[in-house]
DNA sequence: AATGAATGAGAGTTCATTCAT
DNA sequence: GATGAATGAACTCTCATTCAT
């Protein structure tokens, strides 16, 4: 099976190509990183890079569209399909930030790109923010669906405390992965546990909590 | 005495420019903002940029140092003096809140050039970053004497709090100024003081809150 | 028999290259043609094409000595064996001129690149221009032909007649196949015989002008 | 006057680089040109091109633009205001083409740009042929004219001729200008008088040629 | 004969910065 | 203080050509 072999190559040099973008891209933004970086690292010429690719452009916005199924995949798993008891649901939030910290820890690069919203092309911006968004609409789903199953007062607005939970989880992410690594870095060395279950207990009972 | 005069109208066009540049930068990127758009919009030649700034960097991070300070001063007038209610905790947290989203709303240049932590220039990101983490100290200062005030409980981490206090902060100020204007958008019409009351009330009583 | 019948496969793809090459050639010119654009049309991969020609240079090269070769046998034809009087000599020029015409008009992709002198590389425009030169030359031995036969003046400089001959017959054809499609455009519609009449009629008194 | 010289010096470097754009163009073709070239001949750095065009396109169609309004005004001379005798005709007519070669002479890398139909950008392709079909018309308005003072008999199509002497008129230019340095070149060293008195009476017989 | 991936030498253009006036 | 012309390094993208399979 030499065709076999040979497309597989292809394929291969494409993927390489690819996870070395978002690695640079995350680490020094995406002006900052040059076409020349990424060949260069992968060992091939600049020209084979126009050969996977159509543009600089083209290979971000991949990275992101990848990205983006990714994540809905994950945060749609938290969608109840049942009522259940208190104890239920905080557990199952934990469930899902646990399964969403995770994801983010995996795939560090892939968050850095997503959350720092930094003044990449227009076009890369707007992917990315897409995304965010279509985050935050998932757990507005799920939102609504524990109020349907009045598991939560029917009183709130859900967009809002989605757009709230959006921001505590975004920022959390940020400050565990990517945060300085100052001395009195907040997050850095805590667990994937832990960030979880507090970011679950603040998204229940606030700063007040039990 | 022409030379204050002179001297007078030099700091005007060096205000203008700082706002002009303040602006731009917010609104299309470090990156893509060039320096002959700045002059360009003051109406003066390109040469005269460098008599007023070293250089592009420069400018920016001035931008960056002003804003810090004035930020600080917001913030630490949330510092308690002495203790008090529930009551009362909540309606300071709501007034700190109030008095941060509307410095927010009338800078919101100068937010949008802290919060979008943009792929800058490493100084930059560096000096918002700073900005940031000097804003989340000072939230944890206030918590911390919170707790000994014996107004929150012993138990909670401050350090821990704080990151998820601004995180939900930064997120809402992004969404309330520059939030994506699509017809779902969540916060774009908002009040400051709607924004500043459910976020207060996040803050304390989480998703489940009364 | 399958060596031929491979062989006589190859041959066809080469022609198949070739014309498509005259074509897009003619259409975009020899700089914007991409041998990429040659083999997508084609239907085969890029390294096809470098097995059948040495190079983008030799393939116009070719074109042009096929095309060469062509032009000189329909103009040849109009070589005179014997004297004749004024209506014959009317009626020759007309013919030769229609017989051109109308190979132009079947061969427009070649003509427009025979014509179009265009910033091709050296090697094609000079080619091109041979081709012409040897038109011109061509014109000329019939010209000398026909004073010989006494047909025309002895006065005249047969040199100097050729180059205007050729002057108006290139204009004319390039005006006639290739000329703007405006709304004024002259040329566009007018049939073979029609522009060879008067082309000739041209011609004719123009030559015979002492 | 120090700033009418220092915008005097802007002006002239503008010009110097358009001189030398034309010569170069005229040379090599558009696409074989570099901007590097002409800078290097300007002895000024690549930036520089940039502060004084747009592009490489912008150049080119300013130059062309130049020409063309050039020409204009040198063919709209021949405009007849009054009647007059075939000897008259011939004379003007010859006026006029001997105002038009020594405009060709002087400006030979002009002229090379506009007839070198050659594969240029798209957008100076068209230029310059809108340049020449403007040449057309004028030539046109001028045959019309000679027939409005019954000059010329009403039974030619001044379409038609103008589109023959506009050929007569390119093909010659072509020749004597950048024809062939061959041995047997037909026009390399002919005077101004000559080419001009021989073409108007080519032009005059074969007009006239009913 | 054919494939398709790889190559690499440029090309045009941008833009922060400098500098003579 | 101000001007505007000049600088030049850097960057993305193109495309004819090569080559292992």
């Amino acid at each position: 099976m030499p065709e076999e072999a040979y497309s597989g190559k292809s394929v291969e040099r494409r993927r390489e190509l690819l996870s070395i973008a978002v690695e640079l891209f995350a680490k020094n933004g995406y002006h900052k990183t040059k076409i020349s970086d990424i060949v260069h690292q992968a060992g091939v010429a600049q020209g084979t890079f126009y050969w996977h690719f159509k543009s600089k452009e083209a290979i971000a916005l991949e990275i992101i569209a990848n990205g983006r199924e990714e994540i809905s995949k994950v945060i749609s798993q938290g969608y109840r399909s049942h009522s259940g008891t208190v104890v239920d649901m905080v557990q199952a939030s934990e469930t899902l930030l646990k399964n969403l910290f995770r994801f983010a820890s995996e795939n560090r690069y892939l968050m850095e790109l997503l959350l720092g919203s930094g003044a990449s092309d227009e076009a890369i911006r707007q992917a990315a923010s897409d995304t965010r968004i279509e985050m935050e609409q998932a757990f507005r789903r799920n939102i609504e669906r524990a109020m349907e199953l009045e598991m939560l007062p029917q009183t709130i607005d859900p967009k809002l405390r989605a757009a709230m939970l959006m921001s505590l989880i975004e920022g959390m992410i940020a400050r565990w992965l990517f945060g300085p690594q100052a001395p009195e870095s907040p997050l850095s060395d805590i667990t994937l546990d832990e960030i979880s279950a507090q970011t679950a207990r603040f998204e229940f009972f606030g700063l007040l909590g039990i």
